[in-house]
DNA sequence: TAGATTGTTAATCGATTAACAATC
DNA sequence: TAGATTGTTAATCGATTAACAATC
């Protein structure tokens, strides 16, 4: 099923129609959505809700739609969301402190929700030992250790840009190939490593360019 | 020049192009860059470097290349950025705490960089009154007057996700037509209005596809 | 001048939409 | 059965790349 490779722009997606499903399944909705209603949901066209769909299975029934609960079933499987996903977060500045929480927070509170941040680095001395939210804080240089008995494979950047291609090397030499970066910088990976940029200045500059004088 | 309406894809390299000749600028690399430099340091084909900034005019030499301020200076001001961007904050919890922190920092010391966080508003009661790095938290019934007195037309949305649409109602009632957001839940806005989600949840969910076993 | 690189047009590639037979 | 909606193919649309004349 993972054979033909799926485009970026349909993964990109697939989180998306999982939120639909898993709100229209707490609301206790309905049980059945059509490729309409979840594509009005999630601001997509039915036909590529559909299109999306067909790349890993047939889920719906003619003339009926999806069964709500089937599809997120269907889904959580399919983003390796079926379990729960141990997360390292290196840099623990203002930004990196607030992720920390923010995902513990809502890691505790709401039961579908399986990002699971477990280990906390940052380079300085003076914040390693420090606990927040029961995690106490290492040196960097215990990611190899820590990733090993954690089965660590991925990881949130939150360190300053200069020293961000230092940690992500170090990541990805633990065997940690999923990597999402806040670090306003170009990083290189090697092939294999997946490396998503949320890069928050970049996104404030283009919203920039729609300003109306 | 702004009458071709420019995709949003050709808009999202801009600020990565300008973060590019920043670097250049400041490092006194050099004083002329060619696409095929430009492209590369920005993780871009050359033509579609060239192809790009030709829609906003001819800014460089044949057999020569790009003048990096000139160049620089033209981006600044197809971005709006060649004057500060006064900015609200819309909920100060750990998250927008930190957003405010990092954000008035990098304002405050890199003397490039023009968005400036200027009002923070929070609906905790508790939360308001309080001073963070010099702002006072106001109520957000206060947004459309504090609004005026700026002359804001950017915020960033950092408050939880079953605020979030009203929030964004008031700022879009206030003038504020330039969005953020970071709530997790998908927002309505009229024409006019840009919404920039940054999810990051959503961002996690999708690098889980690419998980190996 | 000779060499290099732009700006631009044509070709290619990929993603989305439209349409509809299959079928629940 | 009749009505509805899927899964899929063909048509369209848009974005990227290739190629090259213009020219610094």
């Amino acid at each position: 099923m993972r054979l033909r490779k799926i485009s970026g722009a349909v993964v990109r997606r697939l989180p998306l129609y999982l939120r639909v499903l898993e709100e229209a399944s707490r609301d206790g909705d309905k049980e059945l959505m059509s490729s309409q209603e979840l594509g009005e949901r999630a601001g997509v066209s039915p036909a590529l809700v559909r299109k999306d769909l067909a790349w890993f299975g047939e889920f719906g029934k003619q003339g009926v739609g999806y069964d709500v609960n089937n599809l997120k079933m269907e889904l959580r499987r399919i983003l390796h969301l079926d379990r729960d996903i141990p997360i390292a977060l290196v840099g623990v500045g203002s930004l990196g402190h607030a992720l920390a929480r923010y995902f513990r927070r809502r890691y505790a509170t709401d039961p579908g929700f399986q990002l699971n941040i477990v280990a906390l680095f940052d380079a300085d001395p003076a914040k390693q030992g420090e606990v927040i939210d029961g995690l106490t804080v290492e040196a960097p240089d215990k990611i190899r250790e820590v990733s090993r008995e954690l089965s660590l494979r991925m990881a949130i950047i939150a360190v300053p840009a200069d020293a961000a291609q230092d940690v992500v090397d170090q990541c990805v030499d633990a065997g940690i190939h999923l990597l999402l970066n806040f670090a306003p910088v170009k990083l290189r990976v090697p092939d294999g490593v997946h490396l998503v940029n949320a890069d928050l200045s970049l996104e404030l500059q283009r919203l920039a360019y729609y300003m109306r004088d």
